[in-house]
DNA sequence: ATAAAAATATGAGATATCTCACATTTTGGA
DNA sequence: TCCAAAATGTGAGATATCTCATATTTTTAT
């Protein structure tokens, strides 16, 4: 993980930095960069910086007893890291993954408790981002447990393609979709078969029209 | 659904009305009781009010398109009504039913909107309840689809059991647990065979230490 | 009190999904 | 470059869960 002056990013960037999402701290937050798969939070450590997504993705895994871990989220541009600690109702930390490089603003974790507390255009702001993630989640429980596998991974294969192609790892699709890998493959060819889908390389592309049908309403987010 | 005045309920009260649920606009709450089953918010109609669950408790359902419904969760004593509404993030309304003789303290909609949402201290106190629920679900969800039904029913009874008696309807713990009513009573017969549980006049008496073992790790909250 | 509706209950067959076993290919690090 | 680890892929059998059919009991409304 490499540390940035958020400041010092002259106007050569690429993207614009956002502005306000730390509230009145906003003027405190760093730029920072992680590579794929190191770790931006760890189950195991405090979390002591509240972090905002500019760029790239990240995975949230929960450590099961057993050591195994689950996919519970994915996180892309905009979201935030370490809210629910800010908002001490975390009870078990998780890890969070970077699935590829991956650029975050950090504030202070010590700060944002002191001053954010009381700056209601954040919390108001932080309150909408939580209430929307209940209603993904809820969402997608109700949906992952009332369509098979094939449907939801029809839906799921529309919601990461690019450009037509899929190119999700199939071990963490299976966990995402909370089903064996076994079957997931079951399934998968069971779309070749059918003509849904076409390996190439580097992923397989989609008949998106196809996919759709089976899909039905099911919005993952 | 009755209306009292919040005031106006003298000091023969069973139990304490919360104080400052509303923040600023406590002073402005009024009680209203729902008998079971009596509405309290409507799919189809919009929510006109912010209201705190005082006693009693309800169940959320969520319409899909073919009509039928999904209890996506439950609500007890001390949980808001409304709040995702309040926050303008609700994307589609659902069904909020009491299961029993509920009583709610509620404010305008519209007050609360305007005068909440410079409240810090209401801020952050919703804040923690949202990102509460939404460990909640998130827990929920994994465990949901990492364990079959018998350690999901075994941790559903002891949660909801009451002195050792379980007492809810099968036909909403099995759409509760995303499983089919055949299954449930299936698992449930099981249950029977083994002495985990004994069928008493209105319920099923449970026996706690068969089914900590069976319920696991796995926590309804 | 009676009829209608909901909840409870059980059987039988179908299938979605899991576990385990094993082979091949791709990827990442020394 | 090479090795170990991860990811991919397939087969076979077990089982968790679903659908459908049907009967009885309890609750609710008139």
């Amino acid at each position: 993980m490499n540390k940035f002056s958020a400041k010092s990013q002259g106007s050569s960037n690429k993207f614009e930095l956002p502005e306000n999402v730390f509230g009145a701290l906003s003027a405190e937050a760093d730029l920072y960069a992680f590579s794929a798969n190191d770790p931006i939070v760890r189950f195991d450590q405090p979390i002591d910086k509240l972090w905002y997504i500019v760029k790239g993705k990240a995975k949230i895994t929960m450590v099961h007893e057993d050591g195994k871990q689950s996919i519970v989220h994915f996180l892309h541009e905009g979201e935030y890291i370490g809210e629910l600690t800010f908002l001490e109702v975390e009870k078990q930390h998780k890890n969070v993954i970077p699935l590829c490089e991956t650029l975050c603003l950090g504030v202070s974790m010590e700060r944002a408790k002191t001053v954010l507390r009381d700056d209601p255009e954040f919390l108001f702001h932080l309150n909408q981002y939580v209430g929307g993630k209940l209603i993904q989640r809820t969402w997608f429980t109700v949906k992952n447990q009332n369509y098979e596998l094939k449907n939801r991974l029809a839906a799921y294969m529309l919601m990461s393609q690019s450009e037509g192609i899929y190119t999700q790892k199939h071990t963490e699709t299976a966990e995402y979709l909370g089903v064996s890998y076994r079957h997931l493959l079951h399934t998968l060819s069971q779309f070749r078969d059918q003509g849904y889908v076409v390996k190439v390389r580097g992923g397989y592309k989609v008949d998106e029209d196809a996919l759709e049908v089976l899909a039905k309403d099911i919005q993952f987010v």
